[in-house]
DNA sequence: CTTGACCTTGGACAGTACTCCACTGTTTAC
DNA sequence: GTAAACAGTGGAGTACTGTCCAAGGTCAAG
């Protein structure tokens, strides 16, 4: 698959594609003219991408990730344990949602002091 | 309150509150010294400041709920009407998240097509 | 009256995540 | 065989969110 392809697929631009490849975010081979080649799985990892940056993980936390998967022996088992580790990462990040969901809901109709403040 | 107090009660650097202040975040008077000198809200501000950007708000839309908040003339209303809509933006949050992880819940176990595409 | 803590400004620098550009080469369609 | 669509490179630029530094002014304590 070509980056253009590849591109349209998972909702990126070229550009963005060449970027992650430069970071080790995605890799491909080459085909003889030079142009890049990637696997059909790119497009899934890619999607996976979007997925752990909205978790808020950064590129290169995420990049850290597909090494490791990449140097696991059983790909099904780290895969499993990697997204049992990400619902962690949820969990974590919607409770803290929820603690400050309380504390504004006690906020509501007490006229705590911002007042002019920002 | 001088930046450093200002800084020590918010958990901030002076540099960050300079920052802030560049950018229409936080206001203050000056001294005749030329130092600066902020309203005791400005505490409770800027940890507002901090929840509302692990609610993923950009420091420019969070000053604009600033600006928004000195036009009300009913301040105490103006802010229950802010901390709904915060609330509002949590539960979004949330339900995408939860979203997230049933898909990554039903994912754990089946080995799906991410092998070695990162 | 000096020392040290605190304050000022302006500007450089950093890290993240792109985005755009010019210029050039390749492939595809007509 | 030529034009359009696609690909490559290198490098500059952008937006955001700070962080650090140098050079200097202010103030309280001893």
């Amino acid at each position: 698959m070509r980056i253009g392809e590849l591109a349209a697929q998972a909702g990126l631009t070229r550009d963005t594609i060449r970027f992650y490849e430069k970071i080790g975010l995605v890799t491909g081979r080459r085909l003889p003219n030079g142009y890049r080649d990637f696997p059909p799985e790119a497009v899934p990892w890619l999607q996976y991408v979007r997925t752990a940056q909205t978790l808020g993980l950064s590129l290169a936390e995420i990049a850290r990730t597909g090494e490791e998967l990449r140097q696991q022996p059983d790909t099904a088992t780290a895969l499993s344990t990697l997204f049992e580790e990400k619902i962690k990462v949820i969990d974590a990040r919607m409770a803290q949602l929820a603690a400050l969901r309380t504390e504004l809901d006690t906020r509501v109709g007490t006229g705590c002091p911002l007042r002019a403040a920002g």
